[in-house]
DNA sequence: CAATCGTGATGACGCAGGTTAATTTTTGCC
DNA sequence: GGCAAAAATTAACCTGCGTCATCACGATTG
């Protein structure tokens, strides 16, 4: 069952028996690939998406004088460029941060679902919108929180990102990234992250290491980085989105 | 033909007559709208996606202190919250920015049109992939960008979408914003943003103010805001993303 | 076992951009 | 035209983070 952490847990999505076994068929083959490859180039035309089974992957912009900006980290179960089948041509880098499996999806196959099965194209659809909000928190935070702040979002993001995919109990997990890619997710030097990290140990919010993140107080974290775990749609009720009202035309 | 402009000149998506026709079926109301109102509250449930059709708007996030983040703007042609039929709820705030013109199309339509033409429906994906494409390049611009940078490259951006939109020649165009806001864009202090102007205003780069934009050189903005415009996905051959290759399982 | 390299840690220093506050200009409205 | 409110402008001051440099540690390799 590749395809057994994709859109798990998210609110209303849950994939049917018959669209998990479609989607399974789908896969063209599996992989293993090394740490730190770059997997997909931006302006490369695509036949294949990727759903990631193990390890932890990446997207970024390089700047003209080298260095990057990652747009988005992904973990297990993230159908990773799945927005590359109607796109056909990516806007940024896809790579490895460890080692990793993944699932090749052709898109002629993701064509036939989408004449097949509108259900299942709109999950498809769906999890790529996912994909949106996150780069929308990843927005806020890089705009309005401080070095503090950014880093503490992040942990309690992929946190709760990994609790999802049963890979955190969310106090402890492995996650594989150094402080220079902390730094390239934050818009950070490695320098200072490395300050914000001692800062986070010396308060006893989390430690980090690349082996090991260790949460310790989850709600304070989560308080400092003014994270709200509502835009990843999580199926848990939710003391942020209070009941909701229906939008009507005067 | 209100869809005139949505999806214009987006490379591979142009709508074919019978699609266009739907679309304009689908639509159940025109309206007017007030500058600077909310229209969508973050955890609202939807019944309307709204097709902007004159005039400008934002989609943001607040912070704890009353601060926001922009994480979008908007032009006439954008279906600007399509992505709230399969998500259902949003996770930030859509509002006015000046007066405006919109369509509402109910997601009843929109459900009826993914179970009849999925090529249309594919579409309809894709543009809500732009945006994707276009909150990446956001990231780019406040993760690695210093503030002259920043401002720069939102003004190459806007200047872009216009053009394609038919709304600027390439170097003048009416924009309504406010320096704060644009503060609120590129995640600055409106004193600042002030600072900025005066400097791109001095380097002869361009002329800012709210009823009128005008960048007197286009190509050295765009050098000095490392503005690519290929995330646009522009109908225009690039010369930044060269003639693609396939990739392949080895 | 030495040599190299990636990663982490820490200090000294400087500056881009934030903060505060005051003033001027523009816009909207009766 | 005259008033009020919003927007733009500018100055003075301060700080969070970048830059540069050095050092330590463990892993890998010849």
């Amino acid at each position: 069952m590749f395809t057994e952490r994709f859109l798990k847990g998210k609110r209303g999505v849950d994939l049917e028996p018959a669209e998990r076994v479609r989607l399974e068929a789908a896969i063209a083959e599996i992989q293993t690939l090394e740490p730190r490859k770059i997997v997909v180039r931006a302006g490369e035309h695509l036949q294949y998406s990727t759903l990631l089974l193990e390890g932890i992957m990446s997207r970024y912009i390089d700047d003209r004088n080298g260095l990057r900006q990652l747009v988005a980290i992904h973990v297990p179960g993230d159908f990773l460029d799945l927005h590359g089948f109607p796109l056909k041509v990516l806007d940024h880098d896809v790579a490895t941060m460890t080692a990793v499996t993944v699932a090749l999806v052709p898109h002629a196959e993701l064509a036939a679902i989408m004449d097949e099965m509108p259900q299942l194209t709109r999950k498809l659809w769906h999890a790529t919108l996912i994909d949106g909000a996150i780069h929308r928190a990843w927005l806020f935070r890089l705009g309005r929180l401080d070095a503090v702040g950014r880093v503490a979002h992040f942990l309690c993001e992929i946190n709760a990102r990994l609790v999802s995919a049963g890979l955190s109990d969310g106090h402890r997990f492995a996650l594989g990234l150094t402080q220079a890619d902390l730094a390239e997710i934050c818009g950070l030097t490695n320098v200072h992250v490395n300050r914000v990290l001692r800062h986070l140990r010396e308060e006893r919010l989390c430690v980090f290491r690349s082996s090991l993140v260790e949460i310790t107080e989850p709600e304070k974290l989560a308080a400092r980085g003014q994270f709200n775990p509502a835009y990843l749609y999580i199926d848990t009720p939710s003391p942020f989105f209070p009941p909701s009202q229906a939008r009507s035309p005067p």
